[in-house]
DNA sequence: CGCGATAGCCTACATGTGTCAGAAAACCTA
DNA sequence: TAGGTTTTCTGACACATGTAGGCTATCGCG
């Protein structure tokens, strides 16, 4: 039911029906084996579907993979946490989102694995960086967008934590998730509370560590 | 007449001169097209090389490409800078590695563009992300790696940054780098220092300390 | 210098790729 | 339901892939 709603924008019954069969079709195949195994005609053979129909709609392999998996990172990026200015009620919320990003990783962890390790589809991985950086880039100029002479440009701070997160995701999910999403969550959010500060505040060499949590 | 000047590590010349030549080649093409429509004929031909023996050295392209290039990676590792505690001079050093990472990705700005985009190589990418993580860990460990109780364990900071870097070149070549080197250190560096505090003091509020013994 | 070892080349084959035309089927609209 | 439209299928093509066996030439070493 939750990969139902792939492809909703298409008017006609027999693209969306297709495209949600090639879908299915390599999600189902990328969950046994690697996606560099995984050929055109296996996953046209996989949804029952000519060939020729799977070119109709998708130059490859990753490009169906990265249509494929767009309800799953939309997921992924409601769980992006917001930035914040050291407020220990917006930490604990920012806790629990990034638990949830975490936890929505594990929801696949198996695609997610496939297509993000070594054997995976650069298309997919530089789709999800460039989502996971846009949202960062409103949340950077949403909150800290006044006036601020910033040193740290926007656009090279959310670059930064959208490799970041993807880094930590990678690497956590090759290594078979050998923690719980909340405890990858606060192992995360020091690291990225860090960067915050940093861009938000852009004052370099400051000496104050940020203890003194009330409570 | 054994003139050995490179024989060291295979023994044998010819198997240097052939991956030489592949190496080579993937490079030239690379430069001129996407890696995704290179083929492995292609590669070979340029090399003047049968297709077969490329077979006999590398399974697909990438695996060349990830060979190729290590050289490459070599001198980006070196750029890469050592934590600081906050000291003025240090950071200005650190600066300075910061700088040499982005020429050495200037330097090759064609191929580590083709290779880490939406059309690149997830091998090499993953490859590279892994080696940034492993030196960054190593200077973790060597420097702070002592007694502090982290909350942040080294391999999650370790993957974090190397994302994140990873993320900022990646974003950087593929807008066509509209900033110097020297603009992007400043830029990064402020994030990154702010990591290695976060990870370094990890002095916030833990939820709930996990029974993992320490040693 | 000669000999075993082995990298490289060639040929061949089964399969996958990307594309194209036209025929057939399913769709949306009226 | 009929009509025109869009999608899918069929079959075919030229090319790329990955693998295998056998042969030649080069290499390293005694």
């Amino acid at each position: 039911m939750a990969t139902d709603d792939i492809t909703t924008t298409t008017g006609d019954r027999r693209v969306r029906r297709t495209r949600t069969a090639l879908a299915r079709a390599l999600i189902k195949l990328v969950e046994e084996h690697d996606l560099s195994r995984i050929s055109v005609s296996d996953v046209a053979a996989g949804a029952e579907v000519s060939r020729s129909a799977f070119y109709d709609h998708y130059r490859d392999v990753h490009e169906l993979a990265e249509d494929a998996c767009t309800a799953m990172i939309d997921s992924l990026l409601e769980a992006l946490p917001v930035p914040t200015h050291g407020s220990a009620d917006m930490e604990e919320e920012a806790t629990r989102s990034l638990t949830a990003f975490f936890a929505s990783l594990a929801e696949h962890a198996g695609l997610y694995r496939a297509l993000l390790g070594p054997q995976g589809s650069p298309r997919v991985a530089d789709h999800i960086r460039r989502r996971i950086a846009a949202v960062t880039h409103d949340h950077l100029t949403g909150t800290g967008g006044d006036s601020t002479p910033q040193q740290v440009p926007h656009d090279v701070a959310a670059a930064f934590i959208a490799g970041a997160l993807i880094g930590v995701a990678a690497d956590w999910l090759q290594r078979g998730r050998p923690r719980p999403p909340a405890e990858m969550a606060a192992a995360t959010w020091p690291l990225l509370n860090a960067y915050y500060r940093a861009d938000l505040t852009s004052a370099v060499s400051v000496p104050r560590p940020p203890g003194e949590s009330a409570g």
